[in-house]
DNA sequence: CAACTATACTTGTCTAGACAAGTTCACGCA
DNA sequence: TGCGTGAACTTGTCTAGACAAGTATAGTTG
């Protein structure tokens, strides 16, 4: 939806007070109305017009106010919500939100695709693929009972050459029957598993640490070398698919976003 | 139509009221003709009904199916492509998107109401508070120029006494011209530049490294031990306020984050 | 005083129709 | 063959009104 960077006319003054019925030389020309009140709204909020909790406009004066339909007020409103920039409550109104957060997208991407993205080239080498008996842990992530038969693939990750990544992969043989017959010097377990199972939730959690003897091994690493470890569980529809763990040398990757309101 | 529109007091009411609405969980029988539609979507994209690429149902089409205006089906499309599920293209047609990524929310939180929130004690220690003249790197960063005079905090924040977070914060004295005079060990910086500037677009870069022999003393740790590294670069309506380093000891702090489609 | 009620607000959602604007494709013409 | 043209589709957006449901408050009643 990110419709990259906006251009920000910088007479943001003079906020058109007094404009009750000029629909169309408004402020912003070519502006879509519910787009002028969005931005009109963000303006106000972030020059501190509404502080914090403070109670906002109400949709019936914004109709007068910018002359346009109710509909069109509530869906500036609605997405302005969805947006987390403001709070409203049924039967009561609207309100500046509680800003004590920046939330922001954090996209994960098929890395295959992400080392094309920069122009570099991509070769994977597997050092493991069977299926194993899941240890209690294992079972428990992938929501199978102890002991039962799990999938369990060790891949290394390279750009130009260079390692980047080591994913330790457990797949629920329930959701990918055919796993263990990929090719996984040519398609990526995130890429086979996406076309499996389109739809996912996933959980994720980053946090830094230290490669296990394997892992160093694998990626030409003293264990005392600082690595960015990313688990990620994912799920569709409730039934849990796979659970990774990708371990990144320092220095040679790092997680970008951005948080525009 | 009816105006009556009385000038409401937009001042501050802060009616407390923070409302994490209630929303009954939704069956099918009490769903809203749009997230009926939503979910039906959702479910035939989830089963692979579509492929990704695939020209899905069009809204006229959906129309009929659901007996529902076109409104209420054009609803429901436009929050699955906010929620990155479908693409549309005027003109052309509604088609299941590439799901080769999946997006999340990463929340970051001040760390004070982050630590309170575990139901621990967080007290921070004051080591700089000065303002100094601009580096190349730094200037840069925070938009003025080289030499100019910027403020520059240095604080470690504790949880249970132990240190967490090493905060290496640079400020643009623009925006905030009382920085200096915050006493921090009362205030977090992150808290007091969200009163001054509410609203923020946030850049940020998560990787893992080494701490800085000064961040190594601060937190307790050898220069060797590993740690999970924040940058963080923020500004209000273009206008870069901050930029900080926010270093953790490996261990010690993860960052967790979800996506649910 | 406490409990109920009517009223006036608020947001949440839907409708039926309208026009604008983009794409595709078959048709007719040079 | 090549090219324009328009019909037939698509999505994007707006309108004016309607009803439902939640909330606050003033007024009334016990």
């Amino acid at each position: 939806m990110n419709v990259a960077s906006k251009v920000r006319p910088s007479a943001n003054v003079a906020p058109q007070s007094t404009g009750k019925r000029m629909r169309f030389a408004a402020t912003k020309m070519g502006m879509a109305p519910y787009e002028q009140v969005k931005q009109h709204l963000k303006g106000r909020l972030a020059s501190g017009d509404w502080t914090p909790g403070a109670l906002m406009s109400s949709e019936a004066e914004l109709v007068a106010q910018f002359g346009v339909s109710r509909m069109t007020v509530n869906r500036a409103l609605r997405e302005l919500q969805l947006e987390g920039l403001i709070d409203r409550v049924q039967g009561v109104g609207t309100f500046a939100a509680q800003l004590n957060r920046v939330s922001s997208s954090l996209t994960i991407r098929d890395i295959h695709e992400e080392i094309l993205a920069r122009g570099h080239t991509h070769h994977a080498t597997v050092h493991l693929v069977k299926d194993e008996l899941a240890s209690a842990t294992v079972a428990q992530r992938l929501g199978v009972v102890t002991g039962a038969r799990v999938f369990h693939t060790l891949i290394v990750h390279h750009e130009n050459g260079v390692p980047l990544q080591c994913e330790d992969r457990y797949v629920n043989p329930e959701c990918a029957p055919d796993y263990l017959s990929v090719d996984f010097t040519q398609v990526t377990p995130t890429h086979y598993l996406l076309d499996v199972a389109p739809l996912w939730e996933a959980h994720f959690s980053v946090e830094a640490g230290l490669p296990s003897a394997r892992e160093a091994k694998l990626l030409g690493l003293k264990q005392t070398d600082p690595c960015l470890i990313v688990s990620r569980r994912t799920a569709n529809r409730g039934v849990p698919i796979t659970q990774a763990r990708l371990t990144h040398p320092a220095g040679h990757y790092q997680i970008e976003g951005a948080y525009k309101p």
